[in-house]
RNA sequence: GCUGCCGUAGCUCAGGGGUAGAGCACUCCCUUGGUAAGGGAGAGGUCGGGAGUUCAAAUCUCCCCGGCAGCACCA
């Protein structure tokens, strides 16, 4: 006699084992209809699954998160169905739900093609529309096991083999389909309803490891409503037209070409854009105590071994040999060409914390399909540094670290960034009592700087944990930025010590730490991030000058002269064009102000502003407009002294 | 690197075994116009590279290079 506690602290009694559907009934018919799935004793369970003890039971309605990913799951069955449907020889593996939709890995010798998932997508909406039962069941292992090997599905095999013997899986079946599943689904097919789409095909290996088979990975969006499905539709086709690589061409800021794959052509436009970045950056190290250096960029293949590189990377380096016949790596980081500086000359204590940054430019022969815009190349520039410190400085240097990072990415615009803190890996070098000290000092630091971190389990560096700032580009994807690492290896591999106050010599903890990560990276991320359309401080062009005859070409030389004197960057357009259309061309070039002079601001030593995004004009004597464009353009960091 | 798709003018793209196309951009001429495209004319391409099939290849086949999406990788 199950006595069933509802989240408004109300307990309701039934004589046998009830569904969590019949207590929705037993409330109200409208709740028994919105009903999608529940929660029992805080583990989803099915709406048509029976309670057979007390309980606690949260029902999911179409109002609640959950609802969305009981129908991206159903999604991913209802697509397996349709696809066994169409395509019986397919074998089924692995479906989840993911953010904005699902997917499901198919092993088939024939490659799927579009006009394939507009049949598959079709038969998608049949299933939906017989309302087929979603029923639950289940297996010993054992008879899971001798279920797949019947059916002749190794992949399926596998997967209950790695259960525990003795435990119970379900499946459920909805008409001819059955899939081992944990659950939870929904009631039936029709419930999953028609707000989905298919997206695209793509190879994706067998349990995520390339040793394995390539199954073929059909992606799907969906979601509650149509209405939310045509948004999620539009904000694809919005968030393409901030692709970096487009805006990056069309605003004139840069170009890749084949004949130096993964690298950056920067123009000039581009370029005022990269220093405007490094020289902000360079005056926030100076004030944070850091010394910038510059170190070669080919060395000989002996250090990247003394330091554990060429055995771990050896195949992604590019090498040159030299002519009496040593081999030369073209740096692919900046650490042991610090260390080196750093063993310059006895250390003592006193020299620690030592901060040494430097804007290295690192070469990577990344794998041809890494490659992605100016975000990830082969040629980059790191705002790397890397801060010797004694054990008992890891906190507090962590701590002043984290909090520069906020500083500046909030300066950027980047008021939420999030924080990864990727812990010891199963292999890994140090003593566990270090690497206690390391991973408690990098915790230490991010709550002292208020920052909420997740976990990575074991994701960390061999020789340290460490922790990534990540930002998200236009569509989504994640990228690493920002990053810190504590590190007791290199200091030992490649003998860097410092006097204590002891009198012995002791070995000094290296800080590996990026704050814009890579500028390219940066670079990309920040474009996106504003749509091509860049701060006043940044833009490569602040200011256009257009006259809006030639009679008052004069007057607008004055006006760029003016604009120089206070240091802006402007360009005058005299071109034989009308006003309207050097508005059009200079806003779709996302020029953050345009000035128009005609005979009337001549006369009266005025200027029109414009402000990109807008479609006002400001009328402003000459001298107070540029006093004050010019205030808005000073960078962050200026502005606050 | 793997799977799939793609590569035609500076850009966006159409075409497709028999003389290479459009819009925008570009050049010149006319227009001096008050806030998101004024009008006209012109120039511009070994159709990513190589090999093959064919009387004939931008088009079909194969190899290579590059790009896109995802996976794997990311010191």
């Amino acid at each position: 006699m199950p006595a069933i506690s509802l989240p408004d602290g109300s307990v309701k009694e039934f004589e046998n084992a009830v569904t969590p559907y019949e207590v929705a009934a037993s409330i109200g018919a409208g709740l028994a209809k919105a009903a999608m799935g529940a929660f029992v004793d805080d583990g989803a369970w099915d709406l048509t699954r029976p309670i057979e003890t007390d309980a606690a039971l949260r029902l999911v309605t179409n109002r609640d998160e959950e609802a969305l990913e009981l129908v991206r799951h159903d999604c991913a069955h209802i697509m397996a169905e349709a696809v066994l449907e169409l395509f019986p020889e397919t074998q089924v593996t692995i479906g989840p739900a993911i953010e904005n939709g699902f997917y499901y890995d198919f092993f088939r010798k024939e490659s799927f093609t579009p006009e394939d998932l507009e049949a598959i997508e079709k038969r998608m909406h049949e299933i939906v529309d017989r309302d087929e039962e979603i029923i639950r069941g289940t297996w010993t292992r054992d008879e899971a096991v001798a279920f797949y090997k019947e059916r002749n599905e190794p992949f399926k095999v596998e997967l209950v083999e790695a259960i525990p013997q003795g435990e119970t899986v379900s499946h459920y079946t909805q008409g001819a389909f059955i899939d081992l599943c944990r659950g939870p689904h929904l009631p039936s097919t029709g419930r999953a309803g028609h707000a989905f789409k298919l997206m695209k095909v793509a190879g994706a290996y067998w349990r995520g490891d390339s040793n394995n088979p390539m199954l073929q990975r059909i992606y799907g969006t969906a979601w509650l409503t149509e209405k939310d499905l045509a948004a999620h539709l539009h904000m694809l086709e919005e968030a393409e037209k901030r692709d970096h690589r487009k805006l990056g061409r069309a605003l004139d800021f840069f170009h890749m070409q084949e004949e130096a794959t993964g690298s950056v052509f920067w123009h000039p436009r581009g370029w005022v854009l990269y220093r405007e970045i490094e020289q902000y950056m360079r005056r926030r190290l100076d004030a944070a105590g850091y010394h910038e250096v510059k170190t070669p960029q080919l060395i000989d293949r002996s250090l990247w071994e003394a330091s554990g590189h060429w055995d771990k990377f050896g195949e992604n380096m590019f090498t040159a040999h030299s002519e009496d016949d040593r081999t030369l790596a073209l740096k692919p980081m900046n650490c042991p060409g610090h260390v080196q500086i750093y063993r310059q000359g006895v250390k003592s204590y006193r020299d620690l914390p030592m901060r040494m940054a430097e804007f290295g430019s690192c070469h990577r022969n990344e794998p041809s399909g890494a490659l992605h815009g100016i975000m990830r190349v082969r040629a980059f520039t790191q705002d790397d540094a890397h801060i010797f410190c004694t054990e008992d400085q890891i906190t507090s240097e962590s701590v002043a670290f984290c909090s520069l990072l906020q500083d500046i990415y909030k300066d950027f615009g980047f008021s939420e960034v999030r924080v990864k803190f990727s812990d010891r890996p199963d292999v890994r070098a140090g003593e566990d009592a270090v690497w206690d000290k390391a991973e408690a000092a990098l915790t230490d630091a991010t709550k002292a700087a208020g920052l909420e971190t997740k976990l990575n389990p074991g994701e960390g560096a061999f020789y340290g944990p460490k922790l990534e700032f990540v930002l998200t580009d236009a569509i989504g994807r994640d990228w690493q930025c920002g990053t810190l690492q504590v590190d007791f290896v290199l200091p030992e591999r490649l003998d860097a010590e410092y006097v204590g106050e002891d009198g012995n010599r002791h070995r000094p903890v290296m800080l590996h730490r990026a704050i814009l990560g890579s500028m390219e990276r940066w670079i990309g991320i920040l474009i996106e991030q504003y749509s091509g359309r860049m701060p006043l401080w940044l833009s490569p062009v602040q200011i256009v000058v257009a006259p809006i005859t030639a009679a008052a070409n004069d007057y607008a030389d004055a006006v760029v002269e003016a604009a120089k004197d206070a240091g802006l960057r402007v360009e005058i357009d005299t071109r034989n064009e009308k006003i309207g259309y050097k508005i059009r061309e200079h806003s779709t070039g996302k020029i953050p102000v345009i000035i128009a002079v005609g005979e009337r601001e001549a006369e009266a030593g005025t200027v029109a502003i414009r402000r990109l995004g807008s479609q006002d004009q400001t009328i402003l004597p000459l001298a107070q407009a540029i006093a004050e464009i010019a205030e808005e353009a000073i960078a962050p960091d200026l502005r606050k002294n």
